[in-house]
DNA sequence: GTATTCTGAGACACCCACGTCTCATCTGCA
DNA sequence: TGCAGATGAGACGTGGGTGTCTCAGAATAC
């Protein structure tokens, strides 16, 4: 049942993260199931969003804690990252287009927390040596949410097929998009870091 | 008289980039005017969100121009946009989280001739030998622009330092999240293509 | 000084999305 | 087959944002 309700939120994002002010009707539509079903899930359009909200959340921070952010050196712990965030980019979407939305302590005191978490990943990583340094790790951070965010609505809108989309967010954000001569960034040429076996991209 | 109505439309930007369903009270307000002027500048809603589209997209269009895009080597190139685009990083922001709202095709057009701008210096840099070509030119297309977007809702948001957004656009985007020990991404150390100076780093 | 224009404040009606309800249908189980 | 639960389709009333209007006051020009 829990599934269930998990099901209609991600459609909802589908419809929301791109529309925002879409009718219930459409959000149903999407979800496969009628307007009154809607209604006996969520009691209304502020407890659907609200509910949104919870769970994207409760999936980015399921994905820093699979990484393991908090262990090891901090470039692994970032590509481990990647890995685990890019399948709930578009929850991640919706939550950069409209964290403002929130009201709820609930929601804002998890959000902080796991952006928190983010930036003591990247506090972590300038020290180390890792990242660089004349970037502030309040940047990064923003800038590695919003390159996720980005990947949602790319492979939503078709633009980026879902097997490139860790190694085109790991390279571009960790390395740059700058050619480099002489050396690569880390990953070698095999996608080992991103996905599973490239063979179609037609979502 | 016009710029009145683009400052009203950038106040709108404003209210609306963060909380798209908006009341046009608060809009109004937010623009220092009554809404009954509001409704006498703008039809309505959708005619004030149409003209938002319209005008971000001219603001990031004349970015193209002033950095001439399509002459001299493509890193130039980029840097003088991102110096002109910096700017108006928040009608991108806008365009960023509700472009798929427009049903217009003057929009919808404008925003593919941008696009393929974006995406054709890309392209041109890729063959030069100047970005890196494991990343498509369509994703660093997106990426740049989601960070822009970013730019806008840091800089709104008062996360980050308008007088750092520069610089730390095209550090990132350019020469990625990594410390590289042996030689910095091709910008000097003195920050000359970017932002004045750097001083302080607490947003 | 008057006259003209523009603006803000408020009132008003309209409309559509929302929330709720009922009822028929379908499914799962005994 | 019969029952119980869940779902979809549709109707209905309501509320709040929107669009329009009027009128008083301010600003500017003459």
């Amino acid at each position: 049942m829990a599934t269930d309700r998990d099901a209609v939120l991600e459609a909802a994002v589908g419809v929301l993260s791109r529309r925002p002010t879409a009718h219930l009707d459409e959000i149903a539509r999407a979800a496969g199931i009628s307007r009154a079903t809607l209604h006996r899930l969520f009691p209304g359009r502020d407890a659907l969003i609200h509910e949104i909200g919870l769970l994207s959340l409760q999936r980015f921070a399921t994905a820093l804690d699979t990484a393991a952010v908090e262990q090891g050196d901090a470039q692994a712990a970032l590509r481990r990252l990647v890995d685990a965030a890019v399948p709930d980019a578009m929850l991640c979407a919706f939550l950069a287009g409209e964290n403002q939305l929130y009201e709820s302590n609930e929601v804002n005191d998890l959000w902080d927390v796991q952006i928190e978490r983010l930036h003591a990943l990247f506090l972590r990583g300038q020290r180390e040596g890792t990242f660089r340094i004349e970037l502030s790790a309040a940047w990064l951070s923003e800038a590695f949410f919003d390159l996720v965010a980005g990947i949602g609505w790319a492979i939503q809108d078709g633009r980026l097929a879902p097997r490139d989309a860790a190694f085109s967010l790991a390279e571009l954000f960790l390395g740059g998009a700058l050619r480099r001569p002489d050396a690569p960034v880390g990953a070698p040429p095999t996608h080992s870091t991103s996905d599973r076996k490239p063979e179609t991209d037609t979502p």
